[in-house]
DNA sequence: TTATTTTTCTATAATTCTATAGAAAAATTT
DNA sequence: AAATTTTTCTATAGAATTATAGAAAAATAA
């Protein structure tokens, strides 16, 4: 059975992580989370390999048991922070619903993840450019996924007529992106801040603008 | 007159900016553009006084000619980017002019002032908490002026009448500040983007939303 | 308990970067 | 043209940082 984990090991994955199975990868999700920390409010360049081993309670030089490299440590960070954001957003546009909903689980889905992951989708917003294309290949793919679902909602909801049809689901779907970020980037900043009451603000916004009809 | 501008010199300021008058004061600008350039580019701790030097032709040691540190050129360039943008938004707020005509001069004064300082309004909203409280003082309050202003408009549409009751200036504010950022960074990224038509669109969005009325 | 594996630690090589000092070059004034 | 001032250059000290290697400690299995 040794001989087995061994095998599989090296003809798979020769990282500790297949190794060791469980135990290690639950400290890696730790040492992913303490880098998510730093390097939101540090940025990618600020903060040090020191900073986040110290983080996590661990010294400098130990935590390149976890991370090849530090730039690695920013690529499965955002990774971390968006690929679950995606996957929620697939499930949400492929459910059928009628327009209004699906924008409201949409702005409560980026928003919501904010409120959880916080760090790390902030970090993915703010330094993933900082990566080198080759590290950015799966969170491109990621994002083109979800621009583009975004913007068929939009193109659904003028061609069933519920949105005006001289909107463009391009910018559309832009500034639902500008605007769930700039509110989450605040839900991250101020603890205090109430989700739901900023989801509905939101929502209203986008659907009714602001101008009083009558 | 040699000796009066020594002494003038010495007694208001001892930075070569002073002694050497305009010339000086010009290039400055240059290193201050350079700056901006780069940190936008790099982010401040991503970027170096190398990279600043190369970017105006001159060698690293010389960049400290016209910075006394990195940090000193990342607080001017800060300043730099978002000091007119404030002084423009107050003769917009304070001009006597209907709530609609007033947020289109804003949201256009917000957008075409990154289409042209682009670089320093950039990196004034990305890279200014790189900087200590100290190099923070006259950000903070341009900003919390800019805020403030920006409330102060919305609140005026609420008592007249032109916007929805309901609808929070707060919120609003920072809507604002959100949407034509996130619009702006793009912007700044993409030059074929059309600036006016973006300024419609983010108008349109904020005021009439994008439901169907009929 | 002993052996093995996993995790962390210490120490350090190698590199990079900021800021300074003093010399050199260029520009300006006398 | 000579003297002075401004601007740029070269060289470098000093500090910080990443990544690696091998030893030590902790955890797990035999």
């Amino acid at each position: 059975m040794r001989a087995m984990t061994t095998a599989a090991n090296t003809s798979i994955q020769s990282s500790p992580q297949a190794i060791a199975g469980n135990k290690y990868a639950k400290k890696k999700i730790v040492a992913i989370e303490a880098a998510a920390s730093v390097f939101a409010d540090k940025g990618f360049h600020g903060a040090t390999t020191e900073d986040i081993a110290t983080q996590m309670g661990i010294k400098q030089g130990s935590l390149y048991y976890y991370f090849k490299s530090k730039e690695e440590a920013l690529q499965l960070v955002c990774e971390y922070g968006f690929e679950n954001h995606v996957q929620r957003m697939q499930k949400i546009c492929v459910k059928s619903q009628p327009f209004e909903a699906k924008m409201l689980a949409i702005i409560t889905s980026h928003l919501t993840t904010y409120r959880h992951k916080n760090n790390a989708m902030k970090v993915h917003n703010e330094q993933r450019l900082r990566l080198p294309e080759e590290r950015r290949v799966l969170l491109k793919e990621l994002g083109s996924n979800y621009r583009q679902l975004l913007e068929a909602t939009w193109q659904e909801g003028i061609d069933q007529g519920v949105i005006r049809a001289d909107v463009d689901a391009h910018f559309m779907a832009y500034s639902v992106i500008g605007i769930c970020n700039s509110w989450g980037a605040y839900l991250v900043r101020d603890e205090s801040l109430d989700l739901f009451e900023t989801i509905e603000q939101c929502a209203d916004l986008i659907l009714n603008g602001t101008l009083n009809s009558k």
